[in-house]
DNA sequence: GGATGTGAATGCATTCACAGCA
DNA sequence: TGCTGTGAATGCATTCACATCC
């Protein structure tokens, strides 16, 4: 078995990987069976060059003259993401928020399994969310050892979420998406994704009010 | 080719002054009136350094020997991001997604206004989704137009989003705020922020699978 | 002392350019 | 000819270090 060192894939690199799976998805369902870096790039507004990097992080297996075996390099993608196996996780929260991730068609249907749903609310506890039994936050620990389960999404109001965040970490989980709009405070083993809607948005706010001030001309304050 | 944009502030500190709203929010809340580098960095986990970096892109008003002013400082950074006054927005896509942002609490309560729902359904136009009623897709124009309305949160179902993009585009929009897991081709004049939560999720996945492949410890030392 | 603002240095990611192979 | 893989060069963001000011 051959030395792999991933460590030194640079991180806009891997966010990277994720569209390319996407897209080579796409282009297989498409019955493209070989792609160039340049075919590639294009489709995400890429250059060449930039895929080509990417993708001799991880091995050099193009075909000069001929380009990627789109099967091939979707299934070498997929092992160095981890993402050649379902991930179990489970939800924590379930309002609108861990509705909408129950139902969202965004994940590749073998890639992400919600295990279970939790919540602190006695009112919603052995009620169901999308036909998933919403279960009390109390079992957290005997749940996540019983299955194996190393990620945990937290769709909980941000002042519950440290709390909660430190429970799902102290039951043995290893990497937390999280709603909630705060920096979570936790050991640094423990892996976090924050979905920052407000970030995106002022961004968003941000790129918009630049447009408009270089069509009207700049003030100077 | 490429089109002007006078890109003053690097992106990476646009995503951070986000954070530094949220951060400074919180310490104003707790009716801190001044706030150094280092303490707001540490909350963020950055580096004083780099805290003022990013704040000197846009002016010189700290205090050598005593920091900034918190609301000073919120005032500013809120002016730069264009969010010292609330963005109107219109939401297309009735579904789960969009009725956990009409719920979300994490938007500032004046940083954001649904100004209206639309969806493409029969049998969902004319009811309502938290207290809005949905509107017919075809009444796009007419609505952005009335309004001056310049930001649309696409919520819709991936194979519609491009249709739906272009649609708004048309209908006079600047900004796009993107659910579905795809890359929207559009005028280069038009801002997107696409929420992608599979490229999140991925991420994660890869970050956990590192750890628990290299016992080398800490990442931060 | 304590903290800012900023040139200089460092570290990374992207792009260029080209050798080499089908 | 077409395309990959990769050292070299470029461009940016981060960190360092220190002059400066309260």
């Amino acid at each position: 078995m051959e030395i792999f060192r991933p460590q030194l894939i640079p991180d806009p690199t891997v966010r990277r990987l994720s569209l390319y799976l996407r897209e080579l998805e796409s282009f297989l369902s498409r019955d493209q069976k070989t792609i160039s870096s340049k075919q590639l790039g294009d489709s995400l507004g890429l250059t060449d060059a930039q895929v080509r990097k990417d993708l001799a992080y991880f091995g050099t297996f193009g075909h000069p003259g001929v380009g990627y075996s789109v099967p091939d390099l979707l299934h070498r993608i997929r092992q160095v993401m981890g993402t050649d196996h379902t991930w179990r996780a489970l939800l924590v929260g379930a309002g609108n928020i861990g509705r909408a991730l129950l139902a969202y068609s965004g994940f590749g249907p073998k890639m992400l399994e919600i295990a279970a749903v939790f919540d602190a609310d006695p009112a919603k506890i052995g009620q169901k969310l999308c036909d998933k039994p919403i279960l009390d936050i109390a079992k957290l620990n005997e749940v996540v050892k019983a299955n194996d389960i190393r990620l945990a999404i937290l769709a909980v109001p941000t002042n519950a979420a440290q709390d909660v965040a430190e429970k799902v970490v102290e039951a043995g989980i290893k990497g937390i998406l999280n709603f909630a709009p705060v920096q979570l405070c936790l050991p640094n083993t423990i892996e976090v994704q924050a979905v920052d809607l407000a970030v995106q948005l002022e961004q968003l706010a941000f790129l918009v009010s630049l447009n408009s001030m270089s069509r009207e001309g700049v003030r100077h304050p």
